[in-house]
DNA sequence: AGAGAACGGCTTTTT
DNA sequence: GCCGTTCTCT
């Protein structure tokens, strides 16, 4: 994006409007108007709301991180700036590029740059939100935040406890329970709406779910817990209230959100409480890379957004794309072309072509695995180092054969997306001491600590549980509780190390290794085979911890922003190191690599047979769309024309014969270089049709007969 | 009665 | 590999 040298550049630039406009100079002239809307004297009475549409990889980045330096650079306190981004990894970034434009901007030499201290995700600034204005809402500011998982207990307890498990006719499970729950309070839908479009398999329940949902949320006040969809809903109750909304609001000058395509209304409804005029509002988004509707977000916040506020906003998209070569961004256009609604446009670059991408057809999921780790390898003896190739899938599941070829010719990998590492049994274990100690009153925590002494079931771990609602001193409760016989010696154990984690001396990570040293004995328990691993994880955990200032914050930024890539690797990787990159399309989001290959591109993988709906099936459609467009130069896309079926263990092992996926179609594949590999036999042999079967199975097993 | 072992069924994507 | 239910042992 450099400006040809030119002898304006070659001396370097004096005074703060210099170096300003040389700053500029960097970008195009849609960056530009998005970067200088509504900033400078001259165009400071310009109070309209800014959508930015940003197509992939045409600098959206780069723009918005340019717009937030011109802003400091213009006045504007780093403090009074909020900057909402999908992920936390997705605020850092932008902090970091933010930094830079601003390091050149000021003229810092060795000085840093100032921070943005509201920079974070929806999730993580509502929680802090919301613990600053605790006292006005009648929240107990010490809440500790539910994981899916945690949420998703509670809510089978609860429907449990409300007889809903033993229905004759099967009720919904707990996680469909709450992914009801949750999608009512994302979309601001009622039960019946929900269930109609997106559950109507379990429209007969509405009565029941409804009071399940009653119950559930009276069951997290009980315990001081607010789930993932509270941080929202929370935030979004305190802000309509008049007067609080106008106290939120005016703590910030200026509120920018990135990846608005992937918000749903009750964020939506958040900014518009906190801006309702629009004024400072900065959005960025391309709905064609919508891929989030499963968790309530809606295209239409992007598409509405224009006519949103009380002043109508200005929109500028960028269709310049700096990222692909011609010849990926025609294929991708062809892919997205077929979408029903969007924003038109067309990507286009300079970027000069290296050839088409490929199609590949490989016979099944081990040659699919054998052509990606052949292609990598080549790529690498080309070049290309290993962090700059990814492999993307519609399903972490999906890697699994492409995992088992890499770890076999040594090639290391990192692995996003999926499993996570908060969701190993063993790290749950030890988070839960920390938490239990945190709130007493969380009784999933307190629920699942008490499951790991021996002697201790549900029943007893119940009754501790009931002993301590009642109890002013939670850790006398522990001490004093009467466990059964069995469990007496063990139970010491347990109060001692309670009572020392409530001690509010304590300084953290402390606590973690006081959880530690109680937790170890009984991880080798019961996980004695895979206990070295685990406790691997464990020892990971403590050290992560020092980075963190107190337990609380531990435990909430661990929940909001859990490390992506499990450890059942040799821990994280060096950062010398070099690594594959391996990751589900929806963990891919923003981000670009020189070389990329998507797995499985077949029907039933992607679009996954699970989408049915039209509206289902067009946002397998922009998955697609984004594993394509993340690529720079190489894109590889694998069609393994067999495919094995494990996992209905009903009647054995099945494949299935695949097909291209459907957003492909035959006109479609001009663009493409079609291969197929292994390459067909240059002479088919002509191998005779066996005249009989000699069925040596059967006589293995007509020997014992 | 309550704890723990054993078995059968199912598995998208994530803050 | 995990969840929920059923079976068995103390």
């Amino acid at each position: 994006m450099q400006t040809a040298a030119s002898p304006v550049i070659s001396a370097a630039p004096k005074t703060q409007a210099e170096r300003l406009a040389a700053a500029l100079a960097t970008l195009n002239d849609d960056q530009r108007a998005a970067v200088e809307h509504g900033v400078g004297a001259a165009v400071a009475d310009d109070h309209r709301p800014l959508l930015v549409i940003a197509g992939a990889g045409s600098g959206k980045t780069s723009t918005l991180a340019h717009r937030v330096a011109h802003l400091i650079a213009d006045g504007v306190d780093p403090q009074r700036l909020l900057l909402l981004t999908f992920s936390r990894r997705a605020a850092q970034e932008m902090e970091r590029r933010a930094g830079q434009v601003l390091a050149k901007v000021l003229g810092l030499k060795s000085e840093r740059p100032p921070a943005l201290p509201w920079a974070g995700t929806f999730h993580g600034i509502g929680a802090r939100l919301l613990r600053e204005y605790a006292q006005q809402i009648g929240l107990d500011e010490n809440f500790t935040i539910h994981d899916r998982g945690d949420a998703e207990d509670l809510m089978g307890l609860v429907r449990h406890e409300l007889g809903l498990s033993s229905t004759v006719n099967r009720f919904p499970r707990k996680g469909t329970c709450l992914s009801i729950y949750s999608r009512c309070v994302n979309t601001r839908a009622s039960v019946a709406e929900v269930l109609k479009e997106a559950f109507p398999w379990c429209g007969e329940w509405e009565a029941q779910l409804k009071m399940l949902f009653g119950a559930y949320v009276e069951a997290k006040q009980q315990q001081n817990v607010l789930d993932y969809d509270d941080l929202l809903l929370y935030w979004a109750e305190m802000v309509a209230e008049p007067a609080l909304a106008e106290a939120v609001g005016a703590r910030f000058d200026h509120v920018l959100l990135d990846e608005y395509q992937d918000t749903n209304l009750l964020q939506a409804s958040i900014l518009l409480a906190m801006k309702p005029d629009g004024r400072g509002v900065t959005v960025v988004g391309d709905d064609a890379q919508s891929i989030y509707s499963f968790r309530g977000a809606t295209v239409r916040n992007i598409l509405d957004f224009p006519s949103q506020f009380s002043r109508e906003a200005r929109v500028v998209t960028l269709e310049r794309n700096y990222r692909s070569t011609q010849p990926i961004l025609d294929v991708s256009n062809r892919v997205i072309a077929q979408a029903a609604e969007r924003h038109a446009k067309t990507l286009w670059t300079d970027k000069p072509s290296a050839g088409k991408p490929q199609l590949v057809l490989v016979p099944d999921e081990a040659g699919q695995a054998r052509w990606v780790a052949d292609k990598v390898l080549a790529h690498r003896e080309g070049g290309l180092a290993l962090k700059s190739q990814a492999v993307l899938f519609r399903t972490s599941s999906h890697s699994a054969a492409l995992e088992l070829e890499l770890a076999r010719r040594n090639i290391p990998f990192v692995k996003f997306g999926g499993l996570k590492f908060l969701e190993a049994s063993h790290v749950k274990d030890l988070l839960a001491v920390l938490r239990f100690a945190e709130n007493p009153r969380g009784r999933m925590a307190g629920f699942r600590v008490t499951q790991l002494i021996p002697g201790i079931g549900p029943v007893t771990g119940t009754r501790l549980l009931d002993a301590m609602d009642q109890a002013a001193d939670p850790a006398a409760a522990v001490r004093d509780f009467v466990p059964p016989s069995a469990a007496r010696e063990q139970w010491a154990g347990f109060a001692e190390a309670y009572a020392a984690l409530r001690t509010p001396s304590l300084a953290w990570p402390a606590d973690m290794e006081l959880a530690m040293d109680w937790y170890l004995p009984h991880l080798e328990r019961l996980y004695d085979d895979t206990s070295g691993v685990r406790r691997q994880d464990v020892e990971q955990l403590v050290r992560l911890a020092a980075g963190y200032g107190s337990r609380e914050r531990f435990l909430t930024e661990l929940t909001l922003d859990p490390p992506e890539a499990t450890s059942d690797r040799p821990g994280p990787p060096l950062l010398d190191e070099d690594y594959l990159i391996l990751s589900t399309i929806h963990s891919a989001k923003g981000q670009e690599w020189n070389s990329v290959h998507v797995l499985n591109v077949v029907d039933g993988c992607l679009p996954a047979d699970v989408a049915q709906s039209a509206h289902e099936l067009e946002e397998e459609r922009r998955l697609l769309y984004v594993a394509m467009t993340r690529a720079r130069d190489h894109l590889h896309l694998l069609v393994p024309q067999r495919f094995y079926i494990t996992q209905q263990a009903v009647r054995g092992d099945r494949h299935l014969y695949a097909n291209r996926t459907r957003f492909i179609t035959e006109s479609d594949l001009a663009g493409f270089e079609q291969q197929t590999w292994p390459p067909p036999p240059v002479q088919p042999p002509a191998v005779p049709p066996p005249a009989a079967v000699i069925d040596l199975r059967n006589r293995m097993r007509a020997a014992w007969r």
